[in-house]
DNA sequence: ACGCCCTCCTGTTGGC
DNA sequence: TGCCAACAGGAGGGCG
């Protein structure tokens, strides 16, 4: 599922074929995502140039001259880089039509994904202005995980999964994180060390930055802008590997459900 | 403030 | 083979 590596693998594919590019049309053949897509939408944004293109945790950004199109890829969510006359298939929810002949096609089976515009400053949109600091950013360190997990009682993964407090990581990078920082996904957020926290913060950095530098991880549905798979698949330690052997100890991997969702963990690796 | 539960939707898988 | 429940990568909103 799209989580940070997968998004901005997609913002990097779609980056050089819609920058300085003008949108002929906005068509939406299903309006009903997550929120509902404004009528208006189309009007809003036809005639426009795009800008740039940027992404605040698992939310893409198209900033146009007069606004700033906000997309969230859900869970099953793709966006890709098409000729205009490719037919449609089955869940393509918008096209961006752009003047080039090339169009940006949705695709999202389960709708859980959404389209934004705003005519204000995008950080500031209730959708973005809560969410917590960009973990590749210099703000995400040992003392910030420090501090926010001092009085909290919720199981580490789960606050990793917290948009509010950590963002970009989903249940994917979540499990492979802390593997790699050697700490059970159980453990209440509040009970981890100094050593620990900063194991934690390198680790979230280390493995989203893997991730987009192979383009990300592919599980069933994802593809990136060009439509091809991401490879972190094959570098995973944990995830999806239940009861194989752990990939440094050999002992098998374990499954466990936290707050509905599967975690895995490694129990000799991990204390 | 925090923690938990529910919800949105479709497709796939596994058990009986 | 068919049916049905459980589950799948997110996260906002509401409640106590």
């Amino acid at each position: 599922m799209p989580e940070l590596p997968e998004v901005e693998t997609t913002r990097r594919g779609v980056d050089p074929h819609v920058v300085g590019r003008r949108i002929l049309a906005l068509s939406v053949h299903e309006p009903r995502l997550r929120w509902r897509v404004p009528d208006n939408l189309p009007d809003l944004v036809q005639g426009q140039r795009i800008l740039h293109t940027g992404r605040r945790g698992k939310y893409l950004l198209l900033g146009l001259e007069s606004g700033t199109l906000l997309l969230h890829l859900g869970m099953s969510g793709s966006l890709r880089v098409l000729a205009a006359e490719t037919p449609r298939v089955l869940h393509d929810h918008f096209d961006l039509l752009l003047d080039s002949g090339v169009t940006l096609r949705f695709n999202d089976p389960r709708r859980f994904g959404s389209l934004h515009y705003t005519t204000e400053n995008p950080q500031e949109h209730p959708l973005l202005k809560r969410l917590a600091p960009e973990p590749l950013d210099e703000a995400f360190n040992a003392e910030y995980l420090w501090r926010i997990t001092r009085k909290r009682k919720v199981a580490i993964k789960q606050l990793l999964m917290n948009s509010t407090l950590v963002v970009g990581v989903g249940n994917i990078y979540a499990s492979e994180a802390l593997f790699r920082a050697r700490i059970r996904p159980r453990r209440q957020a509040r009970t981890l060390t100094r050593s620990e926290v900063a194991r934690l913060a390198r680790a979230v950095r280390t493995v989203l930055k893997l991730a987009i530098r192979v383009g990300g991880t592919t599980l069933r549905d994802y593809v990136g802008a060009d439509g091809n798979p991401g490879y972190f698949k094959q570098k995973l330690y944990v995830y999806e590997r239940a009861g194989e052997p752990c990939r440094v100890c050999a002992t098998p991997v374990k499954q466990i459900a936290q707050g509905q969702r599967s975690t895995y963990y490694c129990p000799r690796c991990q204390k």
